[in-house]
DNA sequence: ACAACAAACGTAATAACATTACATAGAGGT
DNA sequence: ACCTCTATGTAATGTTATTACGTTTGTTGT
């Protein structure tokens, strides 16, 4: 469940998205990743496929882009529903855990009969050093 | 600011989507719209854009699709938050909207100084029929 | 070591979603 | 009539994601 037993291709999408450390694309990744010999998107679809399960790699779903777990490791997410805050300007991009907002919006799901899946809270803005 | 004023493209892309009530993506509306002489995407999108402006439609992120807003007329983004809890079985949307929610999320963001622009809020899983 | 199986990989093609560019048409104001 | 703004038509292209197929690699049981 550690980053050590990732095979080539997820470790070198996986540091892709690290040194980012803002949103990518697969696209983007793939551009970054020519030079270790990667050649089609599906490369970096596969390994973002593995990473996103893993809890390692969000999906941005706003702007179908990726970016690495804020947290080490995949105890990501336990804590809580996970945001993001995505500055439109700058493409920072902050990760955020809200008990209060998942229970406000399990209750009001539960109360429909509705099983959540996958929730998607993304809020695009600007940061405070954009503003 | 009603619907009459709409053009003759933009009603017909808004009759589909009320007429659907379930999401619907740019290219199914296009070929809805044929028989109605649509013959490009183009048509679709730029239709959708002024509905999306007049809050007559709804883009949902995550599945790249639209849909009608639940309320009649452009009240809607008035009252708090607007969420989609969107069935991945039979497809149907549930509008909502959420005060505690959005402020939470006003509150968490203020404290960083962020400035929220466009709020993603959408709920997948199965609805009260599906599950 | 070897067969059998599963997981990952390489490559090409294609599908699905969205935009740019450029030319034309219609309505309203002067 | 002329200008301007908005909407439209059409074609081409750009961007994002998946399907299909065959090969390689790694693991397990014997």
């Amino acid at each position: 469940m550690k980053t050590q037993d990732l095979t080539r291709n997820q470790s070198l999408v996986f540091s892709a998205l690290n040194d980012a450390k803002t949103p990518l694309t697969a696209y983007a990744i793939l551009d970054e990743l020519r030079g270790e010999g990667f050649r089609a998107p599906l490369q970096v679809y596969r390994a973002l496929e593995k990473l996103v399960e893993r809890g390692l790699v969000h999906r941005l779903e706003s702007v179908n882009s990726f970016i690495a777990c804020a947290h080490e490791g995949a105890s990501c997410c336990k804590h809580g529903l996970t945001g993001f805050a995505i500055c439109t300007a700058c493409g920072n991009t902050m990760e955020f855990h809200h008990h209060g907002v998942e229970h406000q919006l399990e209750a009001l799901l539960g109360e429909k009969g509705f099983k959540p899946e996958k929730t998607v809270v993304e809020i695009r803005g600007l940061c405070a050093n954009c503003a």
